[in-house]
DNA sequence: CAAAAAAATGACCGATCAGTCATTTTTAAT
DNA sequence: ATTAAAAATGACTGATCGGTCATTTTTTTG
């Protein structure tokens, strides 16, 4: 690690410190290896191949595996997260912010993050053996319930759907679909069953729209 | 390993010849270690303490791990179709089998099986790094589809569900919300998800009900 | 530019991993 | 009861694991 990039030469006015640099660095090249192989399955020498750094580098940034790995289970969700609240903001209406959620998550064999979705991996993972990235993995739960159910408020409020829509249940009923939809389709090794979860939901938003 | 079981004694024609009934006895106590911490996870340590016999006794029945593993993995889906096959049979309608289905798996905290759904499980952590794993689950994804398939054609040919209901799918859409429910419901760490999930498929299937 | 601090290195550590094998014990057939 | 085969044992191997640390290199500060 001699050169970084252009934002923070020495002329510049640091922004960012070497080790906040490298440390950041390291993260983005362990959070799709962590996301595609599972935290167990992952060692701190495939990390230290990812970023061709030596071990005692990776140990001056984080002081265990655990660490890294729930910097990367981190990073993963704000990411995907990131790049989701980015397309949904592009909607003119609360129709379109579903139906955007649907499509930005209906290709689950090339989906958006490499590995899947993170909230199905390390969810499963974490399950029974991780309580701290279990209650990431819960809080993004509830993170995206939360988003879908501001969406169909949104739609009730502005008179676009049915007012009688129990927006708080659909999200549930939605987020459920998509991630078992993910599931399934990834198992087959095409979308043709994440097709029909996206359907079925459109169906289901048309329903509710007056 | 001294004694075996009474239907396995010297007098009697043996069915079951130690070997076999050894190797029984190891999958029995693996499949749940392997469903609860992962397979990666779960080293032949684990296996030996659980089941006290020793590592070479393992190697015996076993020419690897990744053997046991794939035998655990079937044991999990064939001791939980089982069941819920047997629950299922004692159903007199289709609607009483869909509503069975959903019963069977309404408690995510307390799964039927130790561990939570070994397609969830083993789906995710397969996923782009088992593929023989990877291909059984998709075949217990399939299987559970079908019978949901079933239940809802039965219910249509005797006259019990809407004709123009498709079986497949509410197949995909049914199975699909059973896996992603148990999934967030497992992350909050409690059911109050999973019982909406259950309410808007009991819902669903009344409003298919002639 | 010099000194201090931070970052990077890679050899090294003990623990644990999956897997092997010569030997002993148990089982099953005669 | 004898005996050959199958099963069980546990010490052992080499590889890899996560993690440490004295030393060197780079960055930052004054």
């Amino acid at each position: 690690m001699t050169n970084r990039s252009y934002i923070c030469t020495r002329k510049m006015k640091t922004i960012m410190t070497k080790g906040e640099e490298t440390r950041q660095f390291i993260i983005e090249k362990a959070a799709p290896i962590f996301n595609t192989k599972g935290i167990a399955a992952t060692s701190m020498s495939d990390i230290m191949e990812a970023t061709k750094l030596s071990k005692g580098s990776m140990y001056v940034h984080f002081e265990n595996k655990d660490v890294l790995a729930c910097a990367a289970v981190d990073h993963n969700m704000k990411v995907l997260g990131d790049k989701l609240v980015s397309e949904i903001s592009k909607s003119k209406t609360a129709k379109e912010e579903l139906f955007t959620y649907i499509d930005f998550f209906s290709n689950a064999v090339n989906p958006p993050l490499t590995g899947g979705c993170p909230l199905l991996n390390f969810g499963t993972e974490a399950d029974d053996t991780n309580p701290i990235v279990k209650e990431k993995i819960n809080k993004g739960c509830n993170a995206n319930q939360q988003l879908l159910t501001n969406s169909v408020n949104k739609g009730i409020a502005n008179g676009e759907f049915n007012p009688e829509w129990n927006a708080d249940e659909f999200a549930i009923v939605m987020l459920a679909m998509m991630e078992g939809g993910h599931l399934i389709s990834r198992m087959a090794g095409n979308n043709d069953k994440m097709k029909v979860i996206a359907k079925t939901l459109k169906k289901i938003i048309e329903e509710n729209t007056l």
